[in-house]
DNA sequence: CTGAAAGCGCTTACAG
DNA sequence: CTGAAAGCGCTTACAG
């Protein structure tokens, strides 16, 4: 900048406002500016300005995802990107594997650049690391889960109350043994399904069997092994109830492999691209990930923009797509 | 840093030291420093310490692919993710949707944060306006397109040769009549599947029939319906050959609400999720896009580290996949 | 091993 | 409407 005014013959300061387009340059000074800048190549330096500037915004936020490949971050990650667009504001992802240290890691790195905001799928049991943060100006809306304790605003699906719904649809199918097979129970939301599971049972007056209760899965491979040993067991289930979308797709690879897709029946949380043809198309319970990105940015963005009212948690209702794989009937219908 | 190291009675120099983990520093000192910065909540500014550094390295790369929430962008945008975070680099993303106004919109702010290195999946006809930016010292590697002219590294897809090994399959299979469903043909990856699809037809020794191309096909939706009006016509395919996965798609959609998906054979170029458990799986042309991703951020380290090697394309083959469709058999085979 | 001065590229606050 | 000085938070280059 300082080459510019210098080839331009004008002091740092005007070229300062050529470059902001403060309106009130002289015209053939903006011209001599714009020429020496084509000239040099000239290029701001945004970090240089934020430097000095009043304000002290970076125009970033980071968003921390399980994994920026996975069909429901993404979704995520496209709202907010969009809603961050709008609002110039670019965005610094990462994807945390679900891994409290990195997870802290991130967190810090992203406070070291600055980011005027921070939308994060917590992967950690405890986010009081994250108050300092708070204090300091950086403002952070949870998504997917809520924060321990309840720290900063929440974006969150209905997993209890949806899994029960599920569940029941199985139920009214007339299924008695129903295996639930999930992610790690460590993880809030998979606790949350699976207590909404234990509900539709308990509200039919059924028990739970810990035979048929599979938790810690997390990929597609270890979900298909489950529900295979599950099927080669005496008294199999005849529908199953899967916690997330890569353990539905698992649960679909396995029964496909046995044969059993038209006979072992389906409700699946988390919807996923292609479910409805399938064969059996698969019943879902649906989020809605681009209406909780959308949401998550801009409740961040009021926090940026100074919002001070109560943190609060949204909940945002989950559907139950019915498509063929849940409405399998079940023993107690077929006789 | 100045009130850290005012509360800790030594110099800016020596916190600035203890930050940096400098070890040459007593051991009195250290903990000192550390004391102040905890008691203040220190956070330090990674912008301003760039600013100073001799490197100038803000350890951020800029990604700008299609669209994030897209399956192929989402796997190439992991990839890189990967690779960068190894080098303690964070990936700052955009998606283009396709439009080159926001290409070069996106290419400026970043720029202006002054990202170390840059990959793009580009979405304009011309990259000329990058040779200045990659003259002042930013790293550029494009993804899925060849730059026009090439001016910096490639990471391509065979898409040409893997196109017409896909409809000479059809071909194979016994197909007379084998419709070509593809997106704008603007898009070079486009006309190089055209290419191909028009390379097996004529290696047969058929003709292209103008009335069984359908160009300009973007989403889901427009190619259900430009298949459905297709196959309404006299004289319909028997196979179609769609250039990529939402075309794809669309047309599984189109076939299976006509009842058609066991009678009329398809092919489509990029794999997608589940495209194995469709009813019949999808026979497709799979790209690798966390090879191509990887390969990509590695070329783009090699070139931030210095590497002058001349500019070059690299073509990672695409693998065709047999899951049925396919593989249904034409007039030819059928007699 | 530690520190005082200068400077990275820009904006602020002020004066003219 | 334009500019000279000071400063954002840090590191460099040097001296002790």
């Amino acid at each position: 900048m300082r080459e510019v005014a210098a080839l331009a013959g004008v002091s740092l300061k005007t070229v300062s406002r050529v470059v902001n387009e403060v309106p009130t340059v002289a015209p053939d000074l903006v011209a001599k500016v714009h020429a020496a800048m084509d000239r040099l190549g000239f290029r701001p330096n945004l970090a240089a300005s934020n430097l000095r500037r009043a304000d002290g915004r970076t125009h970033t936020i980071g968003l921390l995802v399980e994994d920026v490949s996975n069909p429901f971050s993404a979704a995520v990650h496209r709202a907010v990107e969009d809603y961050a667009a709008q609002h110039g504001v670019l965005v610094l992802s990462s994807s945390l594997d679900e891994d409290p240290e990195r997870e802290r890691r991130m967190v810090r790195t992203l406070i070291a650049r600055r980011v005027d905001g921070l939308i994060i799928v917590p992967a950690s049991q405890d986010q009081r690391y994250l108050v300092a943060e708070q204090e300091a100006g950086t403002a952070v809306v949870f998504v997917d889960r809520l924060p321990v304790p309840l720290i900063g605003d929440a974006v969150v699906t209905d997993n209890r109350a949806a899994s029960a719904a599920g569940v029941a649809h199985l139920i009214a199918a007339g299924h008695t043994r129903i295996a639930y097979l999930g992610d790690t129970d460590s993880l809030m939301t998979a606790r949350d399904r699976f207590a909404g599971y234990c509900d539709a049972l308990r509200a039919a007056g059924r028990e739970i069997d810990p035979a048929r209760v599979v938790h810690g899965l997390r990929a597609t491979k270890a979900a298909d092994q489950a529900v295979a040993a599950l099927l080669d067991r005496p008294n199999p289930p005849t529908a199953l109830f899967t916690s997330q979308n890569l353990v539905t797709i698992g649960a679909v690879e396995a029964l496909h492999r046995k044969g059993l897709h038209h006979q072992v029946a389906l409700v699946g949380f988390d919807d996923f691209p292609l479910a409805a043809y399938l064969d059996p198309g698969v019943t879902v319970l649906a989020q809605h990930p681009a209406q909780v990105g959308r949401l998550a940015a801009q409740l961040v963005f009021g926090r940026m923009a100074g919002d001070a009212a109560p943190a609060a948690a949204h909940v945002i209702p989950s559907q139950l797509i019915p498509r063929g794989s849940g409405e399998i009937p079940g023993p107690a219908v077929r006789g």
